[in-house]
DNA sequence: TTTTAATATTGCAATATTACGATAATATAA
DNA sequence: TTATATTATCGTAATATTGCAATATTAAAA
């Protein structure tokens, strides 16, 4: 019913429509390493909310997780990332304002 | 719980989060004119679908409406699509990849 | 092996989203 | 004014999302 590409840039925006993922995406990068366990703490969901949402991260490819200790250590998986950077730069250029 | 750059990003980002509505954009920014009143044709979801959807996409400011005899014509406001284009640009770009 | 500390999964209730038929509202045309 | 064509709103059913308590899993430490 749609193209491929905007269901798939669909799915991406629906990744970043919550807060919460905003928040933890913005809290990982700030991170000089990658001790992730500190997530509740810091956004204040109780620890299977956050760990749901970090899935909803993980399912677009935003995360690469690592084992470090006896702790999972996420990063954020920078090839993925500027793939979809391109992808709503690609979106927000294509459009035409020859209108009204 | 969360800043407000946090909730606007996802709030935007909510509004991008379905197909029809990045094929509704994707559909307006093409058209030399504003004669919308195709688009259910052209998505393929019912009248009242389009209508809430565009209502959608204008509740974020994307969409600046005027009246052109019997059809109300949508464009897309440059300022407004400008600015979230430079709001999704900064939450890419402020981004570490110093882990794992 | 048994504890301990962390993340993942399950189950469920509350809420939000999506879609559409029916209907209302709006504005031009006859 | 009355018909016509278009968009908006209402009501509602189906589905999806969100959040968390309870519980399971996992891996290191004791």
């Amino acid at each position: 019913m749609f193209t491929s590409s905007q269901n798939e840039l669909a799915q991406v925006a629906k990744v970043l429509a919550h807060p919460a993922r905003i928040a933890i995406l913005d809290y990982i990068s700030k991170q000089q390493g990658c001790i992730c366990n500190d997530l509740v703490d810091v956004i204040g969901l109780a620890q299977p909310t956050i760990s749901q949402h970090l899935n909803e991260i993980k399912k677009i490819g935003l995360l690469k997780g690592t084992f470090e200790g006896k702790n999972l250590c996420y990063g954020i998986n920078e090839e993925r990332w500027e793939e979809l950077q391109q992808s709503f730069q690609v979106f927000f250029s294509n459009i035409n304002f020859n209108c009204c």
